[in-house]
DNA sequence: CGTAAAATTGAGCTGTCTCAATCAATGTGG
DNA sequence: CCACATTGATTGAGACAGCTCAATTTTACG
């Protein structure tokens, strides 16, 4: 709500090439969506580490991107553990059910401190139907949550508990990467344990010995918030 | 390629109400499309049970959509087991995902006897952009895919192997007398156990157990290829 | 610096699997 | 229409992957 429209780009989206966040500032200053400029309005929130930001029993007017930081999108049952849908690294979109209909499924739980921007459900929608582009681009952001889907449902159904965590490192590893294709031969690594935890539907003891044994045999060095992995191909030989 | 136009509608769709195969097949027939008649084309295919009809490496130009019989959506491994998405009835689409990028990402295995139509990937989101009913309609669709996917994971990730078993058993059970309203007090059931099994990510053996209890239970009745169950409300219960 | 949160370690337990044998159902060819 | 072949369902015994509980150590944080 606060520094918008000067300057537009969303610093780590910028990074990522052309991330949605980005796609979508620019397109707030598209002059066809409306005779001003900030059409496409969007309110910047920032957030600190480890709070809830949305529930999943509330209905949103907004699909948000994050920004800065890390978030996890989850779903949980009534009394008991929740399941990670996936960590959400800065430029990926929060959440696509609600370009379909306000009831926002997932809980959103930020882990780092961050920032994220909402953007208006039928201005979004409006903008869709006007320019290809972003309708492109908003549906493949969709097709690819689903596609994310499908493979934690492998994941889950058919994969044991060692490739599950190793899966889920290899995967971490390289979408960071890709978006940050320069910074050393480390990676920034915010998780506790708990969350690959209840990414992979394990416990966090189990976590934790399988950690350790990763570490052990000289796959991966984790160690103050950050994550190398020491043998990428025998990791990925190991995630099946 | 035959039947197409003398009169529209596919059978069963029609029993669901405004199932998706009829709007597409309707729209076939909208003026607004083309100045002839077929606008949208499709193409009626029957099927027999037992049979992998699309496999998930093939790249698809059509948009299906199962008009009679029962098919299974699954993601194989490659030497593994097999996980089943969702089982298909009558007027559902069989993946959304054609519809944004050309490669189909799960198997397409008959269970009875059936037929499909195939919409053509092009002209379908051409009318997308035409029609604001079909565009809602197709992207409902494929924001149910989703939620479903996101409850297989739930199952898969939080819940008791009884649990699942008796979800998927009223999920079924839900569906079917949803778009069958009237037909008696049990319901068409053409699943075999390793149905059960590769739905469940459980063992067709333990799933053999599992219906076991729940049939002594006086919980359910499978027989004859139909399930009745029996009490619903205990069933509910113990589904978590 | 003290307190809370996270990670580690060990011991024992259990839900679900594997293997294997038997039985029932379904489909097939003569 | 029946004998056989194949596929699916059931049952039991034993094994193991991953869990629970609990105690201890390490790390993070106000």
């Amino acid at each position: 709500m606060s520094q918008a429209a000067a300057k537009p780009g969303c610093s780590n989206c910028i990074m990522r090439g052309l991330g949605l966040c980005d796609v979508l500032l620019d397109l707030g200053l598209d002059q066809r969506f409306s005779g001003e400029q900030a059409a496409l309005s969007q309110q910047r929130r920032p957030f600190v580490a480890r709070r809830t930001i949305f529930h999943q029993d509330e209905t949103v007017d907004g699909i948000s991107v994050v920004c800065e930081g890390w978030v996890a999108s989850t779903m949980r049952l009534s009394k008991g553990r929740q399941q990670v849908l996936s960590f959400l690294l800065p430029g990926e979109m929060i959440a696509c059910g609600p370009l379909f209909e306000p009831q926002l499924r997932v809980t959103i739980e930020t882990i780092t401190p961050g920032c994220y921007r909402s953007f208006d459900r039928m201005q979004l929608r409006a903008a869709m139907s006007v320019s290809s582009t972003i309708f492109e681009r908003i549906l493949s952001a969709c097709n690819d949550e689903k596609k994310r889907a499908d493979q934690l449902i492998l994941d889950l159904g058919l994969r044991t508990a060692p490739e599950r965590v190793a899966r889920l490192l290899l995967d971490i590893w390289d979408r960071f990467k890709k978006s940050n294709p320069d910074k050393g031969n480390g990676i920034e690594f915010p998780l506790r344990q708990t969350h690959i935890a209840d990414a992979t539907s394990l416990t966090p003891v189990y976590v934790s010995k399988l950690i350790g044994e990763f570490h052990d045999s000289g796959l991966i060095e984790i160690s103050d918030r950050a994550l190398r992995i020491v043998d990428v191909p025998q990791l990925r030989r190991l995630a099946a």
